[in-house]
DNA sequence: CGGGTCGCTCTGTTTACTTCA
DNA sequence: ATTGAAGTAAACAGAGCGACC
């Protein structure tokens, strides 16, 4: 709808509204658009108003062009930002203040503030939108991370049991073949048997889990000399493995996480005897 | 307390104007 | 130089809300 010429009427009840006269919207400005050449329109374009004086000559202007809507100077739109940014809302005194000052009437200068909270609003929206997204992404990469170094656990749980498993019959062996007589080949077997079965049910010891129990490490086994007993971990059966220094370490043969830790599926016990320890028992 | 009025904000829309291909 | 599309700003409409009488 086009606004037409607009008058402030501040006898209104309601605060001040613009009267609205001869807008092309209107009956009264219809057909008068075609009366005026595009020629005349672009020559006598009406200018911008700013003064009180200027505002009493609207009438004059409001004859010839009826129609024209002004677009705020661009001095009228810098003190109405720094009005905006002190404070987006207005305040009657404010309002008052500002439209006197800018030979605006108080009406535009409150729509003026509307607009602009909208297009704050709007800018505000894109902003959370931006920072939404971002965080997101970041947690998108955060669990694809998890899901890698919980692929490269797994694996490292499954190689660690094979090489106790090893271990645990190699040992037998050994206290076997310290026996005065060689252990016949069915000892042997039901050896090799008893231990697969300990493995396999975890019935021996405490027992290192994944998270889905796709595999179980067994540690501090009392009645077999393990691989943990030997090695640096007492007293830590049934623990949890703790990562504790990310300043070591190799990431060619293992997996890395995104803090540049790195998890050694083959020889992290190795590591863990030395002083720059990488795995404790909490 | 309920209803009417006023003054304000917000959202959505219209319109005038500008820019650019 | 002209024109039409797209973008932007000014203004409006209508609904909602709180304060006041």
């Amino acid at each position: 709808m086009d606004s037409g010429r607009l008058i402030f009427d501040s006898s209104s009840s309601h605060g001040g509204h613009m009267l609205i006269l001869g807008g092309s919207g209107s009956p009264l400005f219809r057909g008068t658009r075609s009366m005026l050449s595009l020629e005349e329109g672009a020559n006598k374009r009406r200018p911008f108003f700013t003064t009180a004086e200027e505002l009493l000559e609207e009438e004059y202007y409001d004859e010839q062009f009826p129609e024209k809507k002004r677009r705020l100077t661009p001095e009228q739109v810098h003190l109405l930002e720094r009005s905006f940014e002190a404070e987006n809302k207005l305040e009657p005194e404010k309002k008052s203040e500002l439209a006197k000052k800018l030979g605006l009437q108080p009406r535009q200068v409150a729509v003026w503030f509307q607009n602009r909270r909208a297009r704050w609003k709007t800018k505000q929206l894109e902003r959370d939108y931006e920072r939404l997204k971002a965080s997101y992404d970041a947690l998108l990469a955060d669990h694809d991370t998890l899901l890698k170094d919980n692929d490269c656990l797994r694996s490292q749980v499954i190689s660690l049991t094979e090489k106790l498993r090893e271990k645990e019959l190699e040992v037998a062996v050994k206290e076997l073949e310290g026996q005065p007589s060689p252990p016949s080949m069915e000892m042997l077997a039901t050896l090799q048997q008893s231990g697969g079965d300990r493995l396999s049910t975890g019935s021996m010891g405490s027992t290192l889990l994944d998270g889905q129990g796709a595999a179980a490490l067994p540690v501090a086994d009392s009645s077999v000399n393990s691989y943990f007993q030997e090695s640096l971990i007492e007293g830590a059966a049934g623990g949890c493995i703790e990562q504790v220094d990310c300043g070591v370490g190799s990431e060619e043969d293992g997996c890395t996480s995104d803090d540049g830790c790195s998890y050694l599926p083959g020889n992290i016990f190795q590591n863990a005897s030395h002083a720059d320890n990488w795995w404790v028992w909490s």
